[in-house]
DNA sequence: ATAGACGCTGTACCCAAGAACGGAGTCAAG
DNA sequence: CTTGACTCCGTTCTTGGGTACAGCGTCTAT
């Protein structure tokens, strides 16, 4: 029989943690000592880790998507048990204010590659490349 | 009379450049390892750089501006001289479909953290933070 | 009792784009 | 001739989020 299906069933090792979070033993590891993880002590061997463990992986994952650091995730997860509602909004709200910071730098990049693209495109030989031409003299776009 | 205005007036030292440019003297030491600027071989004492090297640096800070890395801009660099419009033009593009698909996350991102947040100023304190429940068990949006 | 799969600790490495430093050489002005 | 500012060269540090060992200990099945 194998360790896996044996082992009291409320605790995990590091590598069932691992895989029941679809991460790897050395980012559980990380998490630990950036103390987004407690790391349980056991004293004796290895250590047992509780199967909530996992639930609280999945939320740094879901938060990493979010776009949160892992320092704004620490945060969270601090504010997570006293529900301090205000507190937690700040810190979604400046998440989302440099969400919209990137957005609009991100929009202007797009406009100016997409049309110089194009003015690449229909210019005639003639003329040297307006890529090139705009990156080297920044006419007024850049 | 300092030494600034004195120099032939067509060559500049490495701290003169990067004044001029705008840029730290270790960025154009790092450039050169790069291999983005040439490196003048003067031999005795210091180097001299000449003017033109000014716009090639702009040339690569406004290629950054649009979120092109060094090794792109090394790249537009070489094309600049064979005026190779494809090639300048599939580089543009590539950076181009790359800013595309963080925009998207972006967009994604600025959806939910706004959605949540509305969500979390809307809610009683009688259920859990809607920030904090989406994280922990990423009901449907995550 | 032994092999092999895991676990533990500590350290080093990866990416980009520089910044910072230390020690030595050089240059111009007073 | 000394002072102060600058240059050169090589090396290390930074940020974020991990990954990858190396060298050991331990657990478990056979």
């Amino acid at each position: 029989m194998k360790t896996e299906e044996n082992q009291t069933s409320t605790t995990l090792t590091i590598g069932q943690l691992a895989r029941a979070a679809s991460v790897g033993v050395e980012t559980i590891r990380y998490y630990q000592r950036r103390t987004l993880l407690p790391v349980p002590q056991v004293a004796s061997g290895f250590r047992t880790y509780p199967q909530a463990l996992v639930e609280r992986i999945r939320f740094i994952k879901r938060a990493q998507e979010l776009g949160f650091t892992l320092d704004e995730i620490a945060t969270l997860l601090q504010l997570e048990d006293t529900d301090d509602r205000i507190a937690i909004r700040q810190v979604a709200a400046a998440r989302l204010l440099q969400v919209e910071g990137k957005l609009a730098d991100l929009h202007k990049m797009q406009a100016m590659l997409s049309s110089l693209i194009l003015a690449c495109e229909s210019t005639g030989k003639t003329k040297a490349c307006p890529i090139i031409h705009a990156l080297a003299d920044g006419g007024g776009m850049l």
